[in-house]
DNA sequence: CCATCCAAAATTGGTACCAATCTAGGAGAA
DNA sequence: TTCTCCTAGATTGGTACCAATTTTGGATGG
Protein backbone atom coordinates (compact mmCIF):
# COMPACT_ATOMS: atom_id res chain seq x y z
CA UNK A 1 0.00 0.00 0.00
CA UNK A 2 1.16 3.31 -0.66
CA UNK A 3 -0.10 5.86 1.13
CA UNK A 4 1.44 5.65 4.36
CA UNK A 5 -0.14 8.95 5.95
CA UNK A 6 -3.37 9.39 4.56
CA UNK A 7 -4.97 12.77 6.02
CA UNK A 8 -7.98 11.74 8.60
CA UNK A 9 -9.67 14.24 10.83
CA UNK A 10 -7.01 14.14 13.63
CA UNK A 11 -8.70 14.55 17.54
CA UNK A 12 -6.27 16.36 19.32
CA UNK A 13 -6.12 14.59 22.93
CA UNK A 14 -4.64 16.46 26.01
CA UNK A 15 -1.76 14.97 27.13
CA UNK A 16 -0.54 14.79 30.97
CA UNK A 17 2.33 16.53 31.22
CA UNK A 18 1.74 17.98 34.92
CA UNK A 19 3.21 16.21 37.23
CA UNK A 20 -0.30 16.24 39.23
CA UNK A 21 -3.31 15.62 36.60
CA UNK A 22 -6.16 17.79 37.03
CA UNK A 23 -9.34 16.32 34.61
CA UNK A 24 -10.90 18.41 32.02
CA UNK A 25 -14.16 18.96 33.40
CA UNK A 26 -11.88 20.59 37.01
CA UNK A 27 -12.53 17.45 39.00
CA UNK A 28 -9.14 17.95 41.18
CA UNK A 29 -7.00 14.91 41.02
CA UNK A 30 -7.38 12.32 44.52
CA UNK A 31 -3.70 12.54 45.06
CA UNK A 32 -3.98 16.69 45.27
CA UNK A 33 -6.90 16.67 47.45
CA UNK A 34 -5.35 13.99 49.39
CA UNK A 35 -2.06 15.78 49.49
CA UNK A 36 -3.85 18.87 50.64
CA UNK A 37 -5.48 17.32 53.33
CA UNK A 38 -2.17 16.02 54.50
CA UNK A 39 -0.37 19.75 54.60
CA UNK A 40 -3.53 21.46 55.93
CA UNK A 41 -3.20 18.87 59.09
CA UNK A 42 -6.05 17.17 59.00
CA UNK A 43 -4.12 13.49 58.63
CA UNK A 44 -1.57 14.14 61.14
CA UNK A 45 1.96 12.78 61.16
CA UNK A 46 1.54 9.69 61.55
CA UNK A 47 -2.28 8.93 60.94
CA UNK A 48 -3.52 5.71 59.00
CA UNK A 49 -5.22 6.73 55.52
CA UNK A 50 -8.16 4.37 55.11
CA UNK A 51 -9.36 3.49 51.62
CA UNK A 52 -12.97 3.21 52.46
CA UNK A 53 -12.94 6.56 54.72
CA UNK A 54 -11.26 8.56 51.55
CA UNK A 55 -13.52 6.36 49.73
CA UNK A 56 -16.25 8.32 51.04
CA UNK A 57 -14.77 11.71 51.80
CA UNK A 58 -13.52 12.74 47.96
CA UNK A 59 -16.46 10.44 46.68
CA UNK A 60 -14.26 8.50 44.27
CA UNK A 61 -13.77 5.05 43.23
CA UNK A 62 -11.83 2.92 45.23
CA UNK A 63 -9.17 2.36 42.33
CA UNK A 64 -8.18 6.27 41.92
CA UNK A 65 -7.96 5.98 46.06
CA UNK A 66 -5.28 3.57 45.73
CA UNK A 67 -3.17 4.73 42.84
CA UNK A 68 -3.40 8.38 44.71
CA UNK A 69 -2.38 6.49 47.75
CA UNK A 70 0.41 4.66 45.74
CA UNK A 71 2.03 7.91 43.85
CA UNK A 72 1.85 9.50 46.92
CA UNK A 73 3.66 6.71 48.72
CA UNK A 74 6.35 7.18 45.38
CA UNK A 75 6.71 10.88 46.04
CA UNK A 76 7.66 9.38 50.27
CA UNK A 77 4.39 11.34 51.34
CA UNK A 78 2.82 8.68 52.76
CA UNK A 79 4.54 5.05 53.39
CA UNK A 80 3.38 1.52 52.73
CA UNK A 81 3.29 -1.22 55.06
CA UNK A 82 2.19 -4.10 53.29
CA UNK A 83 -1.53 -5.54 54.12
CA UNK A 84 -1.41 -2.84 56.87
CA UNK A 85 -2.50 0.04 54.41
CA UNK A 86 -0.46 3.62 53.87
CA UNK A 87 0.27 6.19 56.77
CA UNK A 88 1.38 9.81 56.78
CA UNK A 89 5.01 9.60 56.73
CA UNK A 90 6.92 11.08 59.71
CA UNK A 91 9.47 13.21 58.86
CA UNK A 92 12.70 12.77 60.38
CA UNK A 93 14.88 15.65 61.67
CA UNK A 94 17.85 14.73 60.28
CA UNK A 95 15.80 14.25 56.63
CA UNK A 96 14.57 17.97 57.29
CA UNK A 97 17.55 19.10 57.19
CA UNK A 98 19.06 17.19 54.66
CA UNK A 99 16.46 18.29 52.44
CA UNK A 100 16.88 21.84 53.44
CA UNK A 101 20.65 21.31 52.32
CA UNK A 102 19.19 20.03 48.71
CA UNK A 103 17.02 23.31 48.29
CA UNK A 104 19.82 25.83 49.22
CA UNK A 105 22.35 24.07 46.95
CA UNK A 106 19.96 24.43 44.09
CA UNK A 107 17.77 28.02 44.97
CA UNK A 108 21.45 29.57 45.77
CA UNK A 109 22.98 27.68 42.81
CA UNK A 110 20.86 29.13 40.18
CA UNK A 111 21.27 32.72 41.34
CA UNK A 112 23.65 33.85 38.80
CA UNK A 113 21.97 33.09 36.05
CA UNK A 114 18.92 34.58 37.68
CA UNK A 115 20.74 37.91 38.76
CA UNK A 116 21.38 37.92 34.82
CA UNK A 117 18.34 37.11 33.09
CA UNK A 118 15.78 39.26 35.22
CA UNK A 119 14.21 41.81 33.10
CA UNK A 120 12.25 45.35 35.21
CA UNK A 121 9.17 43.09 34.65
CA UNK A 122 10.22 39.92 36.17
CA UNK A 123 10.92 42.17 39.14
CA UNK A 124 7.32 43.86 38.76
CA UNK A 125 5.77 40.31 39.12
CA UNK A 126 8.50 39.35 42.40
CA UNK A 127 7.16 42.30 44.69
CA UNK A 128 3.48 41.19 43.56
CA UNK A 129 4.56 38.27 44.66
CA UNK A 130 6.09 39.30 48.01
CA UNK A 131 3.33 41.74 48.54
CA UNK A 132 0.47 39.31 48.41
CA UNK A 133 2.43 37.52 50.83
CA UNK A 134 2.32 39.98 52.74
CA UNK A 135 -1.21 41.04 52.55
CA UNK A 136 -1.99 37.08 53.63
CA UNK A 137 -0.34 37.36 56.74
CA UNK A 138 -3.35 39.03 58.17
CA UNK A 139 -6.45 38.17 55.82
CA UNK A 140 -5.41 34.99 54.32
CA UNK A 141 -5.37 31.11 55.90
CA UNK A 142 -2.51 29.37 56.55
CA UNK A 143 -2.87 27.27 53.31
CA UNK A 144 -3.25 30.39 51.00
CA UNK A 145 -0.17 31.63 52.81
CA UNK A 146 1.69 28.66 52.32
CA UNK A 147 1.12 28.40 48.47
CA UNK A 148 1.88 32.01 48.45
CA UNK A 149 5.29 31.26 49.71
CA UNK A 150 5.76 28.66 46.95
CA UNK A 151 4.39 31.02 44.08
CA UNK A 152 7.40 33.50 45.61
CA UNK A 153 10.28 31.20 45.45
CA UNK A 154 8.52 29.22 42.58
CA UNK A 155 8.69 32.78 40.74
CA UNK A 156 12.31 32.88 41.33
CA UNK A 157 13.48 29.78 40.24
CA UNK A 158 11.70 29.94 36.97
CA UNK A 159 14.26 33.48 36.21
CA UNK A 160 16.65 30.48 35.69
CA UNK A 161 15.38 29.31 32.81
CA UNK A 162 15.81 25.75 33.80
CA UNK A 163 12.29 24.16 33.33
CA UNK A 164 13.21 20.66 35.21
CA UNK A 165 14.25 22.61 38.54
CA UNK A 166 11.13 23.73 39.51
CA UNK A 167 9.05 19.90 39.47
CA UNK A 168 12.43 19.01 41.54
CA UNK A 169 12.00 21.55 43.85
CA UNK A 170 8.24 21.54 44.20
CA UNK A 171 8.59 17.82 45.13
CA UNK A 172 11.54 18.14 47.28
CA UNK A 173 9.28 21.51 49.39
CA UNK A 174 6.10 18.79 49.22
CA UNK A 175 8.51 16.15 50.97
CA UNK A 176 8.97 18.39 54.37
CA UNK A 177 6.58 20.60 54.41
CA UNK A 178 3.59 18.02 54.78
CA UNK A 179 3.88 18.72 58.46
CA UNK A 180 1.22 20.24 59.62
CA UNK A 181 0.77 23.56 58.21
CA UNK A 182 -1.45 25.67 60.87
CA UNK A 183 1.35 25.15 62.86
CA UNK A 184 3.39 25.88 60.22
CA UNK A 185 5.64 29.03 62.22
CA UNK A 186 5.22 31.40 64.61
CA UNK A 187 3.87 34.58 63.66
CA UNK A 188 7.12 36.26 64.10
CA UNK A 189 8.94 34.11 62.04
CA UNK A 190 6.65 34.55 59.20
CA UNK A 191 6.49 38.42 59.40
CA UNK A 192 10.34 37.73 58.82
CA UNK A 193 9.98 35.26 55.81
CA UNK A 194 8.07 37.87 54.35
CA UNK A 195 10.64 41.05 55.25
CA UNK A 196 13.32 38.73 53.85
CA UNK A 197 10.98 38.07 50.58
CA UNK A 198 11.41 41.81 50.14
CA UNK A 199 14.77 42.16 50.54
CA UNK A 200 15.95 39.08 48.37
CA UNK A 201 13.74 41.12 45.02
CA UNK A 202 15.93 44.06 46.38
CA UNK A 203 19.25 42.39 45.96
CA UNK A 204 18.42 40.84 42.94
CA UNK A 205 17.49 44.26 41.52
CA UNK A 206 20.73 46.00 42.45
CA UNK A 207 22.48 42.72 40.76
CA UNK A 208 23.54 41.79 44.31
CA UNK A 209 24.02 37.93 43.52
CA UNK A 210 26.59 37.05 46.56
CA UNK A 211 24.26 38.65 48.96
CA UNK A 212 21.16 36.95 47.85
CA UNK A 213 22.83 33.92 47.90
CA UNK A 214 23.58 34.14 51.86
CA UNK A 215 20.26 35.21 52.10
CA UNK A 216 18.28 32.71 50.66
CA UNK A 217 20.50 30.20 52.61
CA UNK A 218 19.55 31.57 55.90
CA UNK A 219 15.72 31.95 54.69
CA UNK A 220 15.28 28.47 53.32
CA UNK A 221 17.21 27.12 56.89
CA UNK A 222 15.11 28.82 59.16
CA UNK A 223 11.50 28.00 57.34
CA UNK B 1 -9.57 0.73 80.35
CA UNK B 2 -5.86 1.44 82.06
CA UNK B 3 -3.42 -1.09 79.85
CA UNK B 4 -2.32 0.96 77.11
CA UNK B 5 0.23 -0.72 75.92
CA UNK B 6 -0.71 -4.40 76.44
CA UNK B 7 2.52 -6.32 75.45
CA UNK B 8 1.94 -8.74 72.22
CA UNK B 9 3.75 -10.78 70.25
CA UNK B 10 4.87 -8.11 67.70
CA UNK B 11 5.64 -9.06 64.32
CA UNK B 12 7.90 -6.99 62.56
CA UNK B 13 6.74 -6.14 59.15
CA UNK B 14 9.27 -4.78 56.67
CA UNK B 15 8.22 -1.43 54.96
CA UNK B 16 8.74 0.03 52.10
CA UNK B 17 11.99 2.67 51.95
CA UNK B 18 13.46 2.42 48.89
CA UNK B 19 11.95 3.79 45.70
CA UNK B 20 11.70 0.26 43.47
CA UNK B 21 10.99 -1.89 46.03
CA UNK B 22 11.55 -5.70 45.41
CA UNK B 23 9.04 -8.40 46.97
CA UNK B 24 11.11 -10.72 49.82
CA UNK B 25 11.28 -13.48 47.43
CA UNK B 26 13.98 -11.78 45.13
CA UNK B 27 10.87 -11.44 42.74
CA UNK B 28 11.28 -7.93 41.22
CA UNK B 29 9.22 -5.15 40.54
CA UNK B 30 7.95 -4.84 37.54
CA UNK B 31 8.59 -1.30 37.30
CA UNK B 32 12.31 -2.14 37.26
CA UNK B 33 11.68 -4.32 34.88
CA UNK B 34 10.30 -2.17 32.04
CA UNK B 35 12.78 0.29 33.17
CA UNK B 36 16.02 -1.64 32.63
CA UNK B 37 13.89 -2.91 29.06
CA UNK B 38 13.69 0.43 28.22
CA UNK B 39 17.14 1.84 29.25
CA UNK B 40 18.89 -1.32 27.35
CA UNK B 41 17.12 0.05 24.33
CA UNK B 42 14.59 -2.76 24.20
CA UNK B 43 11.86 -0.10 23.92
CA UNK B 44 13.15 2.69 21.98
CA UNK B 45 11.71 6.32 22.34
CA UNK B 46 8.19 7.09 21.54
CA UNK B 47 7.64 3.15 21.27
CA UNK B 48 3.77 2.17 22.95
CA UNK B 49 3.81 -0.02 26.06
CA UNK B 50 0.92 -2.39 24.75
CA UNK B 51 -0.59 -3.92 28.60
CA UNK B 52 -1.10 -7.33 27.40
CA UNK B 53 2.45 -7.74 26.00
CA UNK B 54 4.39 -6.72 29.20
CA UNK B 55 1.59 -8.81 31.08
CA UNK B 56 2.97 -11.80 28.84
CA UNK B 57 6.17 -10.40 29.00
CA UNK B 58 6.62 -10.40 32.32
CA UNK B 59 4.38 -13.32 33.77
CA UNK B 60 2.62 -10.32 35.99
CA UNK B 61 -1.08 -9.67 36.55
CA UNK B 62 -2.68 -6.84 34.58
CA UNK B 63 -2.85 -4.85 37.77
CA UNK B 64 0.61 -4.80 38.52
CA UNK B 65 1.13 -3.70 34.65
CA UNK B 66 -0.64 -0.85 35.77
CA UNK B 67 0.58 0.21 38.98
CA UNK B 68 4.25 0.03 36.98
CA UNK B 69 3.15 1.96 34.17
CA UNK B 70 1.52 4.80 36.29
CA UNK B 71 5.03 4.93 38.37
CA UNK B 72 6.98 5.38 35.20
CA UNK B 73 4.36 8.18 33.84
CA UNK B 74 4.57 9.77 37.18
CA UNK B 75 8.59 9.81 36.60
CA UNK B 76 8.16 11.34 33.89
CA UNK B 77 10.01 8.25 31.95
CA UNK B 78 6.60 7.38 29.95
CA UNK B 79 3.90 9.80 28.77
CA UNK B 80 0.20 8.38 29.80
CA UNK B 81 -2.03 9.82 27.13
CA UNK B 82 -5.57 8.95 28.39
CA UNK B 83 -7.83 5.65 26.21
CA UNK B 84 -4.15 5.29 24.15
CA UNK B 85 -1.82 4.23 26.78
CA UNK B 86 1.90 4.77 27.85
CA UNK B 87 4.90 5.53 25.32
CA UNK B 88 8.39 5.64 26.28
CA UNK B 89 8.91 9.73 26.47
CA UNK B 90 10.77 11.28 23.93
CA UNK B 91 13.74 13.26 26.25
CA UNK B 92 13.90 16.73 24.49
CA UNK B 93 17.57 18.51 24.05
CA UNK B 94 17.04 21.36 26.24
CA UNK B 95 15.74 18.86 28.99
CA UNK B 96 18.62 16.63 29.24
CA UNK B 97 20.47 19.81 29.43
CA UNK B 98 18.12 20.92 32.13
CA UNK B 99 18.92 17.92 34.00
CA UNK B 100 22.86 17.93 33.52
CA UNK B 101 22.74 21.71 35.17
CA UNK B 102 20.72 20.02 38.17
CA UNK B 103 22.99 17.42 38.72
CA UNK B 104 26.17 19.20 38.12
CA UNK B 105 24.99 22.06 41.23
CA UNK B 106 24.36 18.69 43.44
CA UNK B 107 27.14 17.14 42.58
CA UNK B 108 29.70 19.74 42.97
CA UNK B 109 27.79 21.37 45.72
CA UNK B 110 28.24 18.38 48.04
CA UNK B 111 32.00 18.07 47.64
CA UNK B 112 33.16 20.19 50.30
CA UNK B 113 31.80 18.24 52.76
CA UNK B 114 32.65 15.06 50.60
CA UNK B 115 36.70 16.19 50.83
CA UNK B 116 36.29 17.00 54.46
CA UNK B 117 34.51 13.44 55.73
CA UNK B 118 36.11 10.86 53.31
CA UNK B 119 38.42 8.38 54.81
CA UNK B 120 41.26 6.02 54.12
CA UNK B 121 38.30 3.32 53.44
CA UNK B 122 35.83 5.23 51.71
CA UNK B 123 38.95 6.24 48.85
CA UNK B 124 39.92 2.42 48.88
CA UNK B 125 36.30 1.60 47.83
CA UNK B 126 35.90 4.46 45.42
CA UNK B 127 39.32 3.01 44.02
CA UNK B 128 37.58 -0.23 43.67
CA UNK B 129 34.33 1.19 41.87
CA UNK B 130 36.32 2.97 39.12
CA UNK B 131 38.52 -0.30 38.98
CA UNK B 132 35.48 -2.25 38.49
CA UNK B 133 34.36 0.13 36.11
CA UNK B 134 37.37 0.09 33.76
CA UNK B 135 37.34 -3.28 34.06
CA UNK B 136 33.93 -3.38 32.31
CA UNK B 137 34.82 -1.59 29.27
CA UNK B 138 35.99 -4.85 27.82
CA UNK B 139 34.51 -7.52 29.38
CA UNK B 140 31.01 -6.21 30.50
CA UNK B 141 27.50 -5.06 29.04
CA UNK B 142 26.54 -1.94 28.18
CA UNK B 143 24.14 -2.20 30.93
CA UNK B 144 26.20 -3.53 33.76
CA UNK B 145 28.93 -0.28 32.60
CA UNK B 146 25.86 1.93 33.20
CA UNK B 147 25.55 -0.05 36.75
CA UNK B 148 28.81 0.37 37.40
CA UNK B 149 28.69 4.34 36.51
CA UNK B 150 25.59 4.95 38.67
CA UNK B 151 27.43 2.58 41.70
CA UNK B 152 30.52 5.22 41.74
CA UNK B 153 28.38 8.45 41.65
CA UNK B 154 26.59 6.56 43.99
CA UNK B 155 29.86 6.26 46.35
CA UNK B 156 30.65 9.57 45.86
CA UNK B 157 27.38 10.74 46.67
CA UNK B 158 26.94 9.20 49.70
CA UNK B 159 30.46 10.40 51.41
CA UNK B 160 28.27 13.84 52.05
CA UNK B 161 26.66 12.53 54.50
CA UNK B 162 23.23 13.50 52.79
CA UNK B 163 20.35 10.62 52.52
CA UNK B 164 18.40 12.14 50.66
CA UNK B 165 20.60 13.45 48.10
CA UNK B 166 20.97 9.94 46.83
CA UNK B 167 17.31 9.33 45.79
CA UNK B 168 17.23 12.69 44.35
CA UNK B 169 20.37 12.04 42.09
CA UNK B 170 19.32 8.80 41.30
CA UNK B 171 15.67 9.93 40.41
CA UNK B 172 17.07 12.35 38.08
CA UNK B 173 19.60 10.06 35.85
CA UNK B 174 17.08 7.86 35.10
CA UNK B 175 14.94 10.84 33.83
CA UNK B 176 17.35 11.45 31.12
CA UNK B 177 19.23 8.01 30.55
CA UNK B 178 16.10 6.37 29.46
CA UNK B 179 17.77 7.05 25.52
CA UNK B 180 19.41 3.94 24.99
CA UNK B 181 22.08 2.66 26.68
CA UNK B 182 23.23 0.44 23.80
CA UNK B 183 24.61 3.50 22.29
CA UNK B 184 25.12 5.44 25.29
CA UNK B 185 28.60 7.34 24.26
CA UNK B 186 31.26 5.88 22.11
CA UNK B 187 34.36 3.78 23.21
CA UNK B 188 36.39 6.86 23.02
CA UNK B 189 34.10 8.64 25.66
CA UNK B 190 33.81 5.89 28.01
CA UNK B 191 37.29 5.49 28.21
CA UNK B 192 38.07 8.49 28.89
CA UNK B 193 35.18 8.69 31.66
CA UNK B 194 37.04 6.02 33.41
CA UNK B 195 40.26 8.04 34.00
CA UNK B 196 38.03 10.88 34.79
CA UNK B 197 37.06 8.42 37.46
CA UNK B 198 40.60 7.42 38.60
CA UNK B 199 41.64 11.53 38.66
CA UNK B 200 38.33 12.28 40.82
CA UNK B 201 39.73 9.46 43.57
CA UNK B 202 43.24 10.96 43.01
CA UNK B 203 41.74 14.78 43.63
CA UNK B 204 39.75 13.98 46.68
CA UNK B 205 42.31 11.56 47.98
CA UNK B 206 45.18 14.93 47.58
CA UNK B 207 42.15 17.29 48.98
CA UNK B 208 41.67 19.65 46.05
CA UNK B 209 37.81 20.58 46.38
CA UNK B 210 38.24 22.66 43.84
CA UNK B 211 39.86 21.01 40.93
CA UNK B 212 37.72 18.22 41.66
CA UNK B 213 35.02 20.17 41.15
CA UNK B 214 35.62 21.25 38.24
CA UNK B 215 36.28 18.19 37.06
CA UNK B 216 32.90 16.49 38.04
CA UNK B 217 31.57 19.41 36.29
CA UNK B 218 32.97 18.62 32.98
CA UNK B 219 32.52 14.81 33.90
CA UNK B 220 28.71 15.30 33.85
CA UNK B 221 28.34 17.82 31.27
CA UNK B 222 30.07 15.26 28.52
CA UNK B 223 28.46 12.12 29.70
C1' DC C 1 -5.96 -9.43 88.25
C1' DC C 2 -3.22 -10.19 84.13
C1' DA C 3 -1.58 -12.62 80.14
C1' DT C 4 -2.81 -15.78 76.32
C1' DC C 5 -5.72 -17.55 72.91
C1' DC C 6 -9.44 -17.66 69.64
C1' DA C 7 -13.11 -16.20 66.57
C1' DA C 8 -15.60 -12.39 64.27
C1' DA C 9 -15.22 -8.09 61.89
C1' DA C 10 -12.70 -5.00 59.20
C1' DT C 11 -9.35 -3.92 55.83
C1' DT C 12 -6.34 -4.56 52.15
C1' DG C 13 -5.18 -6.17 47.64
C1' DG C 14 -5.67 -9.12 43.65
C1' DT C 15 -8.53 -11.13 39.75
C1' DA C 16 -12.05 -11.17 36.46
C1' DC C 17 -15.30 -9.06 33.93
C1' DC C 18 -17.32 -5.39 31.07
C1' DA C 19 -18.15 -0.76 29.24
C1' DA C 20 -16.02 3.11 26.77
C1' DT C 21 -12.85 4.42 23.42
C1' DC C 22 -9.70 4.16 19.78
C1' DT C 23 -7.55 1.98 15.53
C1' DA C 24 -7.62 -0.70 11.41
C1' DG C 25 -9.49 -2.08 7.30
C1' DG C 26 -12.97 -2.64 3.94
C1' DA C 27 -17.29 -1.11 1.44
C1' DG C 28 -19.33 2.47 -1.08
C1' DA C 29 -19.76 7.10 -3.42
C1' DA C 30 -17.76 10.85 -6.20
C1' DT D 1 -8.86 5.84 -8.61
C1' DT D 2 -9.41 8.43 -4.22
C1' DC D 3 -11.81 10.17 -0.48
C1' DT D 4 -15.37 9.27 3.10
C1' DC D 5 -17.95 6.55 6.04
C1' DC D 6 -18.79 2.66 8.77
C1' DT D 7 -18.21 -1.71 11.04
C1' DA D 8 -15.19 -5.15 13.41
C1' DG D 9 -11.38 -5.87 16.28
C1' DA D 10 -8.25 -4.41 19.72
C1' DT D 11 -7.01 -1.80 23.78
C1' DT D 12 -7.65 0.79 27.73
C1' DG D 13 -9.67 1.67 32.16
C1' DG D 14 -13.26 1.28 35.61
C1' DT D 15 -16.32 -1.57 38.72
C1' DA D 16 -17.45 -5.41 41.39
C1' DC D 17 -16.34 -9.31 43.62
C1' DC D 18 -13.54 -12.35 46.58
C1' DA D 19 -9.43 -14.25 48.88
C1' DA D 20 -5.69 -13.28 52.16
C1' DT D 21 -4.28 -10.89 56.11
C1' DT D 22 -4.71 -8.20 60.14
C1' DT D 23 -7.03 -6.13 64.05
C1' DT D 24 -10.43 -6.15 67.64
C1' DG D 25 -12.87 -7.77 71.55
C1' DG D 26 -14.19 -11.19 74.41
C1' DA D 27 -13.50 -15.83 76.52
C1' DT D 28 -10.32 -18.83 78.92
C1' DG D 29 -6.76 -20.24 82.05
C1' DG D 30 -3.08 -19.22 85.35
Amino acid sequence: MNRQFAFRPVKVKQMNTQLDDTAPDGEPDATQLILTDIQSGLFPQGAWLKQIDLETRYGRGRNEIRRALDRLAQKRIVEHVPNRGYHVYKADGKQADDIAEIRIMLETGIIPKVVEMATADDIRNLRALANRFESLILHGTMLELYEANLNFHGALVQLSGNGELNSVIAELRQRTSSAPVSQWRTRARIEKSSQEHHQMVDLLEAGKADKLKALIETHIRQG
